[in-house]
DNA sequence: TATATTCTTGACCGAACGGTCTTTAATGCA
DNA sequence: TGCATTAAAGACCGTTCGGTCAAGAATATA
């Protein structure tokens, strides 16, 4: 997009970047938290570039939600599924994210944040959030698999709905204030069932 | 309060109803979310009269979070505790209440959905959300500790963090429209944890 | 250099927001 | 029957909201 060169006055700012701060705006305080003034100030754009470049508000929230899918989600997912790594490892890593992220930012989860905000009004920000919830899902299942080769597809399954639940769960309590320390060991408990082989 | 006749006109409305229905308001969809014409219509109240009544929108919703609390969260750690019904039994009632109830409401949880909402911006919303997770927690230990009584103290709070973690995520996932008959299982998962001797 | 095209800027818009105030109505009490 | 008190009704307030528009600036092409 950015190297065609075409005519007419070429955008002064690159869009993935200023979505990224978007992202960051919604993320933090949701849909109607974040007014337009907001995001002029966070991306230095004014109303009307932002309008070009986007379009109205909730096409904001809905471009950030998908950037946030590429990016972190898929990102996570590419994580969950790396051989390199023991796949126990890869599991804990990721129900320890919420955890070790609270350190410096009590943000939580976008999808989860989404979820809680938007989901009741807005039938495309749900399904946006669901095929993210199912991309999680399915890449918790890769460790899953190889933990335990001889589980059937639905037990491998439903074990991961179960970390991806209890993962969700702590991006949630976390934005409160909660203890991290108090929720981490319940993260090795998880992984034992994660482990057991019936 | 109300059996006190007061000097003046009487207030011809009962002020937990319609908290109630304030709180059902925010619960579905946030402080942002909700307008104060809104909480007019579904109260049938004037402007004025809530002022009255509540203070300014932010206490209304600080008093709807405070009614969920004395109302919903302490129902559930009240049949957390409840002894007529068998430890476990109580455990997976209170697990499967995000997907039963995702069947004639996906509101899920207002705990859950003020974390999410509101946590960043307020903080006395961020303290009542951390009280009522701890309510939540010590009650989960209360049928953990019936089945295991051996297990120390420490031992029993991460279990109960574990529960409420999973707790929480499904009543987060819930909203996003997830089928509730996928996440089931993970309960049974849970409660294996919820039962184990070491 | 002229033109078409695209972007930036900032003024501008109507509507909706949260919140207040004045008037009127209903009550308890003297 | 007054009088003090409290509530209900709705007009009213300034502000902010999301969104648009017209004018000028920067580029590619001819």
């Amino acid at each position: 997009m950015r190297e065609r060169t075409s005519a007419g006055r070429p955008r002064e700012f690159d869009d993935t970047e200023v979505l990224r701060k978007i992202t960051g705006l919604f993320w933090k305080s949701g849909f109607e938290g974040v007014s337009l003034s907001q995001i002029m100030s966070a991306t230095g754009l004014q109303k009307a570039s932002l309008y070009a470049a986007f379009g109205d508000k909730r096409a904001m929230y809905l471009k950030a939600l998908q950037q946030y899918h590429s990016d972190t989600v898929t990102g996570a997912a590419r994580a969950l599924k790396d051989e390199t790594v023991p796949p126990i490892e890869r599991l804990r890593a990721f129900l320890s994210a919420p955890l070790t992220a609270a350190e410096h930012d009590r943000s939580g989860c976008f999808l989860c944040n989404a979820s809680a905000d938007q989901a009741d009004l807005n039938p495309e920000t749900r399904t946006l959030v669901r095929t993210s919830f199912e991309t999680l899902a399915k890449a918790i299942e890769v460790p899953l698999r190889a933990l335990t080769p001889d589980l059937n597809a639905t037990a491998l399954e439903n074990r991961a709905q179960l970390l991806l639940g209890l993962y969700s769960g702590y991006r949630i309590m976390v934005r409160s204030g909660v203890d991290v320390a108090r929720l981490f060991p319940g993260i090795a408990a998880a992984l034992q069932i994660a482990q057991a082989d019936a």
